[in-house]
Parts: structure tokens; C-alpha cells; sequence
DNA sequence: ATCTTCTTTACGGGATCCCGCAAGATCCCT
DNA sequence: AGGGATCTTGCGGGATCCCGTAAAGAAGAT
């Protein structure tokens, strides 16, 4: 069996590497420092599973993840990440493709739960997932105080800088409906729930700063929703008034 | 002599516990997992020297050291992060004491490198800075493309959400001047700067949304300042109009 | 089919934001 | 003291944001 280990912290890898050779004595390793240079390792092996850790440097860990199961969706993979941020959770939900097999641990948990779950995953082609995270995911998931994809979207084109506007052009939905969708957010969100007065905020800022507090999204996300959105950019042309 | 170790990953503080024992061979031990069981450990103990992480959960390495300095201006700290982060580098640098002698280095680095540093800051009393930190270091004190502090002050309270109104009640200024202020910001950050037309974005959202791409801010400068600003929320009463 | 509920869209208006312009104020340099 | 650069402040206005109200459409339940 073949093992791809991705990740940049030299430490980890170290600490993965020892795991690894306990748990799955006669496995190859093979290991990568980012995701760009995980991906060209993992196309020239055939069959393999993958260890990769969530935030790294030029490609994340999910965006690996996305290409490598879009080229071959058997691939087993374990994340190995160091927070339970809903941005991630929901990140890796969304890209799971039907029946693989899957773990998510966190870097705080033992050895012994690392060690299990590599041998579920990458033997019994099990889906583990750590209690942290599978409460996060269920927070997630559930409808009342948390946000559909929709909503989640608009949250992000709002993070991004979009205007009202622009976010209808994008969404294609009415200038008032975002207005809408934006009450709502702020609504979950919690951004009239304050002490002193409720004048006191900007609301859509206050609104993204609530929501990179509560972890809903983070650098990453939000690195990845700028490629997209610059993409997306340069595609439609638009009549540019140019206030300037 | 003795070292404090506070470090909430076990990995990398197994990894310490090697490295000093390796480079400091009759040096005592001891260890905390973040910065509140630090700061009480640290009471305990006449001298010492502290190898502390920035990031950790309940009280960040840059708190913990600015109390630690407070009460005792001559400790050695070592600050060994994994991120560059321009907030990181303006944190530390804004309480480091007189002729306090301490270190920065990249989780990155060498064993060397970093077995190097400990040696020149504890038993010389020199400061070490890694080359990576030294040029954000600069960049960040260059009178240019880069921020003053109260420039930056106010972009920490614009991340936060406040209008413009309350910031300049908060710093003291008229309201025009925070707006000059905020255009200087814009200006900085390359609000303007965009291939697609100029009308595309919410300026004081993008500033902030750029501010952080550039990590010139980032969750546990947010964390923070969130908690001053609730601070001084509730101790200036305001005549809050409340709007609903 | 009818009723309920949720979403979408439009109109309109008050508050805020962004900024051009210009008159002081402040500071530094010589 | 004079000159120049920077900072502050006020006025005014166009654009955007936030939201109350309400009509029309869509989805589901009985």
C-alpha cells in the first residue's frame, strides 16, 4: 500500500511519518509539502491514499482534495487539520464525492485515535470522523440558527467587497432580494444583539467580522472565493460605468 | 535555568522539550498548553526564560508576554510562530521592553536555527530575529506603501464594524477625518487597484477583505481588538439613539 | 381547489458612505 | 520668520445601504 503524506509543517510530517510505519508497517510512503507538489506526486502513482493537512501554503488542502477525487474518485483521504472551523467542515462536505472513504481528525487528537483512524479509513474504507468536527458539521447542517448555501454564497460575495449590486448580477437575483438575503444573514448572525446601542455598527461589516469570529469563514475560504470571484470577473464583461 | 515552555500542540511541544534538552542540557523544564496556564506558572517561578507560541486558544503568546514583561522586564522570551503575519510582527514589537532581550522564529526554520537562537537569547542576552519576520519587520516601519499606527488603528476599527461616526468619537477625531483617513487606507491597500471596472466593490469592505488577504490582519488581532472595543463600549456611556 | 407559508420583486425614503473643494491648523525645514 | 507639506475640519452632493410596506409568484399541506 501506498501512503502520499501532505504537508508543510516538517514537525507533522515527522510525527505522521512514525505514526504511520506503526500503524501500517508494510505501507511505501511518499510525501509532499504542498498541495501543487501532492497533486503531481499523486498522478504519478496509481492507487494510493492520502494524508493531507488543510491549511498549506500556495494549494489548499480542499482544493487538492477536489482535483485529485475528480481524477480518480476511489482515492482514500485523511484530513488532518488543526482547527474544527465550520469554513473547512463545510468546505470538505461539499467536495466528498458519493461512497469514498474519508476521515477528518484533528491534530490535537492522540495518537492512539490517529492511528485507529488511519487503519478504518485506509483498510476498511470507513468514514471517520472526530466527535469535534462531526458536531460542527451537524451545527451546520441544521436548519434554524445556521445558513443555507444560498445564504452561505451571499456571505461570502459580502466578504469579498461585492456591492448589492454586484452581487444580483452575479447571483441572479434582484437587487431587493439580496437586501433580503442580507437581513436574514445579519438576522443569524447576531449583528443586533449588542450591548450599547444597535446604531452602533455597519452592518455588513459587522456581519463579516461576527462571522470570521465564529470561524464560519477564514483565510482560506475566502482566498479560494477570491480566485473564483476574479474569474468570474474577467468571464463577464461588464458595462463599467467607472465612477473614476 | 529554567524554561517555560507554552505551546498548546503536543507535537511541537515534544519536539521543543528534544530541542532544548538537546541545545541546553542542565536546564529545568517546565510546560503549559497555552497562555493563562502560563502566565500562572510563570508567577511561580523567581527567573526563567519562555519559549511561547503566538497562536493558542484562551490567552495568545503576545498577551501572555506583554503581563510577563509588565511584571518582569528582564525575561527572555522566545516567540516561535508558525506565520509571518505582518499583525503578528506589529503585536510583538509594540511591547517589547527596553533592551528586553528576545527571539522570532518561523516554526519552518532549522533545528539549528533554532537551537542557535535559544542559545544567543538565553545565555547571551541577544535578540534573534528570523530573516523572514525581518523583512516584514521592515516592510511594516518603511514610511511608504505601509500603515501608521493610527492609520491602523482605525483599519482595526473599521474590521470591526463600526461606522464612521463612532470611530471618530472613539479616536477623538471629527468625522471627516476618519473618511480622510479611510481614503488613505483605501489608497494603501489598492482598493482602487482592479482589473474590472472601479464601481465594482464596497471600498471599506475590500479594504478590510484585502487587509486580511495580506495578513495584515487576522482572527486573533480581531479577537482582541473585539474585546478592547466591548471594553470601551460599556465604559462610555453613549446617548445610543437606537434605531429600533 | 383553497389556504398557508415562504420567496421574490418593486417603490420609496431616511441614514450612511464616499469624496471634491477649500479654509484653517500644525509641523518641519531652512 | 517664511515656505511647504501634511493633517484637520466643514459644506455639499451623489451613490449606496438598510428597511418598511405591499403585491405577485412558488411550494406544500389539507
Amino acid at each position: 500500500m501506498t501512503v502520499l503524506i501532505v504537508e508543510d509543517d516538517a514537525v507533522h510530517r515527522a510525527f505522521l511519518r512514525d505514526v504511520l510505519v506503526g500503524t501500517l508497517p508494510d505501507c511505501r510512503l511518499i510525501e509532499a509539502a504542498d498541495g501543487v507538489a501532492g497533486e503531481a506526486l499523486a498522478r504519478e502513482h496509481e492507487s494510493m491514499n492520502v494524508v493531507v493537512d488543510l491549511q498549506m501554503p500556495r494549494r489548499t488542502g480542499v482544493e487538492m482534495a477536489k482535483t485529485l477525487w475528480r481524477e480518480r474518485p476511489a482515492t482514500a483521504i485523511m484530513f488532518w487539520s488543526n482547527y474544527a472551523d465550520e469554513a473547512y467542515v463545510r468546505g470538505v462536505s461539499r467536495i466528498v464525492p458519493e461512497g469514498a472513504a474519508y476521515g477528518y481528525v484533528l491534530k490535537s487528537a492522540s495518537e492512539e485515535r490517529l492511528a485507529l483512524a488511519l487503519k478504518s479509513v485506509f483498510l476498511e474504507g470507513q468514514c471517520v470522523i472526530d466527535r469535534e468536527i462531526r458536531s460542527v458539521q451537524q451545527k451546520s447542517a441544521d436548519r434554524s440558527g445556521s445558513f443555507t448555501d444560498v445564504e452561505y454564497e451571499i456571505l461570502v460575495d459580502l466578504a469579498l467587497g461585492l456591492t448589492d449590486r454586484l452581487i444580483a448580477e452575479r447571483r441572479g437575483i434582484s437587487l431587493r432580494s439580496v437586501q433580503n438575503r442580507l437581513a436574514q444573514i445579519y438576522d443569524k448572525l447576531g449583528v443586533y444583539e449588542t450591548e450599547a446601542g444597535s446604531d452602533v455598527f455597519n452592518l455588513r461589516m459587522r456581519a463579516v467580522t461576527l462571522a470570521g469570529l465564529r470561524k464560519l469563514l477564514n483565510r482560506n475560504s475566502l482566498e479560494q472565493a477570491e480566485a473564483e470571484l476574479a474569474a468570474w470577473l474577467a468571464a463577464s464583461p461588464r458595462a463599467s460605468g467607472g465612477r473614476r
